[in-house]
DNA sequence: CGGCCGATCCACT
DNA sequence: GTGGATCGGCCGA
């Protein structure tokens, strides 16, 4: 376990207007995604993600440079957020990455709960939670009170932002392998675009203080 | 405008 | 390991 500092920084423009969407992805593990809304605050330090590639990438919702309504946001300058409802049940969170005009996103699959442990008790229905509870993209967006009607929000703001607390995973405990769910991607499916801390219950009940 | 289906999860067995 | 829940987006008629 890395050293963390004691107080963070918030992730600027810079970081996620990127090109390198797969960088991105794995450089967001380690990074703390919190949210604010309604005054509520929880967050947690991200231990998996999954890289999707705009208009080349057959496993991203932009394949081909698609638009829609519900795509729009994709679009827009990396720094903002995409969720979307799957399976009629599930608020999934991505965050925008790249230039204007370039669709990439990064989908969040897993925290570990570091603030609001107490919101997100009452969310969960539960008094204990761990590493289970908060791994799945679904899981995620109920942990930390994040939902579809909030897509398209900004990073750089005060409700949905993320932050750099120093928590470097070395390469080796870094696993990386195929997305899960993308069969009808052709040869896209098998992309390593998925990362994941090996050892994520190594962070279960941190406490890391917001910015 | 109807119908299909998905970047999932959970409660079963 | 399997099936049901549940609904918005998207495509084709």
């Amino acid at each position: 376990m890395e050293r963390l500092t004691i107080t963070g920084q918030k992730l600027g423009s810079g970081f996620y207007t990127d090109p390198d969407v797969v960088g991105i992805a794995r450089a967001l593990l380690g990074k703390i995604l919190w949210c604010n809304m309604d005054g509520v605050l929880s967050g947690g330090i991200i231990t998996e993600t999954e890289a999707y590639a705009g208009a080349e990438d057959r496993a991203s919702h932009a394949w081909g440079n698609r638009r829609s309504g519900r795509t729009e946001v994709m679009y827009r300058e990396g720094g903002c957020a995409y969720i979307y409802l799957c399976y009629g049940i599930h608020s999934l969170f991505n965050v925008v990455t790249g230039r204007e005009g370039l669709p990439h996103a990064v989908l969040i699959r897993g925290v570990e709960i570091a603030g609001g442990h107490e919101n997100v008790q009452k969310r969960l229905g539960r008094k204990i939670f761990q590493t289970k509870d908060t791994t799945g993209p679904g899981r995620v967006t109920r942990a930390l009170g994040l939902h579809h009607s909030m897509t398209g929000t900004s990073l750089l703001g005060e409700e949905i932002w993320l932050e750099d607390h120093g928590i470097v995973i070395p390469e080796h405990q870094i696993l990386t392998g195929p997305r899960i769910g993308v069969d009808y991607a052709g040869d896209d499916a098998a992309l390593p675009y998925r990362f994941r801390v090996d050892n994520p219950e190594l962070f279960e009940n941190q406490i890391i203080k917001k910015k």
